[in-house]
DNA sequence: CATGATGCTGCCGGAATCTGACAGCGGTCC
DNA sequence: GGACCGCTGTCAGATTCCGGCAGCATCATG
């Protein structure tokens, strides 16, 4: 590997990581000591790449980019497809539309060999299990958590008793049977998730939540113990 | 100015011009001899940029080194995350990386208000049912697959009898639980699939198939009654 | 507050790579 | 056919790079 390769899957890997990353896990990745990795952040930055490093903390490459990103490997090709085709499959109507809307932007882009690879990609999303049908259409829910609108919502427990109330949601998790909406409750005064096939009905208000969704999201995430999304 | 700064400069400087330029020029404007320049388009080669050259013509920059610039509705951003997420949560590994880097690679392409939709996007991929242990690699799998090479197969059936095969892979399809590699069976004439979990071992044939995949996975289609992939 | 983890810089000897000049071959275009 | 062009090898001298070592400063955590 010649050092201007080397420079290059640098900025590839800095790239990809979104929290810092240490000089030492740059070196390894890299294949390189770790004398020679802060000579080469030097050499990126000398070229205009905008990396910031932090004792204690480690590199992070800020937007700002001295190069266009390089073309997608064939695998990454396959991912996208893969990903697209299961969006398509388990999602709503228009959100699987937007799926098939990326993929066809991302292919007419691509230079001829890899958009052959894009439309005979072996990779397949079989049927997935039955779901249990929804009322409430998932792209108002998706436009109220982008929008960070507060939703009144009509649910049904698995009691069967119903409740009203206002919410502030923030996420919607797929799993393979069902879908479930994350918020924080004003009625309950704590986070809440309500499976999608027992909203009743979910009306937007005009009016926005005082936490951002990114803040109420990675509350959520410690609370629950979860980890941070890749 | 470095070597690593020069292959830049070279790199904007063919991006700019429209028509071959000619090695004589290009080494003028980059501030080197006639040889070093070609030694330079070299090394820009060797990183794999598109860059060809013609006696009496001179050199032109092809398309497909660089991602060219994807935008994207903020939807289609959904779309492109949660299926990277589930990709990153669902597959292999090295695949679940390369949906990582996929995803990046947009990313970095993105201007800084649709970035933030990306990085703060509110669905998220619940963690799926317990998947059976697989003793074959599906990233070795997969390159059979992409490369069209046969496998020669030992597979353990749902009865547990174990048979030795040979196979054209033309596809891997994920269910929720399992997933699935499609093929032609040599011993026996006809369309088979078989759960990853089943399979012992798979050792991958220098030897090509005599058809191509995409007619294949064509074929197979038809012949399950299944509709095309978009 | 102490400690571990981390970024950063300089120095050194030896190794590796790069440079320009020169030579020579072959292809394209007018 | 001639001018222009890409391409490759060789050489001596120049330049850069590498890892190891030393030492300093900052951040995060228990």
């Amino acid at each position: 590997m010649s050092r201007s390769e080397r420079l290059l899957s640098l900025l590839e890997v800095l790239r990809r990581h979104r929290h810092p990353v240490s000089g030492r896990r740059l070196a390894e990745e890299t294949g390189v000591s770790l004398r020679t990795l802060y000579r080469d952040i030097a050499s990126l930055q000398a070229l205009g790449a905008t990396v910031e490093g932090e004792p204690g903390v480690g590199y992070v490459l800020r937007p700002g980019y001295l190069l266009p990103p390089l073309m997608f490997s064939p695998e990454e090709i396959e991912a996208l497809v893969l990903g697209m085709r299961w969006v398509a499959d388990r999602a709503d109507d228009p959100l699987g539309r937007a799926a098939r809307g990326a993929l066809a932007r991302i292919a007419a882009g691509l230079p001829a060999a890899l958009r052959t690879d894009l439309e005979d990609t072996g990779l397949l999303v079989g049927p997935g299990a039955p779901r249990p049908p929804e009322t409430v259409d998932p792209a108002l829910l998706r436009r109220a958590i982008r929008a960070e609108r507060k939703l009144d919502l009509l649910y049904r427990d698995e009691a069967g008793r119903e409740t009203r109330r206002v919410i502030w949601p923030f996420g919607l998790a797929f799993f393979d049977q069902v879908r479930v909406l994350l918020g924080w409750c004003e009625l309950r005064g704590d986070f809440r998730h309500f499976r999608t096939d027992r909203i009743l009905a979910a009306t937007p208000r005009d009016e926005g939540f005082p936490k951002r969704r990114a803040a109420l999201l990675k509350a959520w995430r410690l609370r629950e113990g979860m980890p941070s999304t890749p």
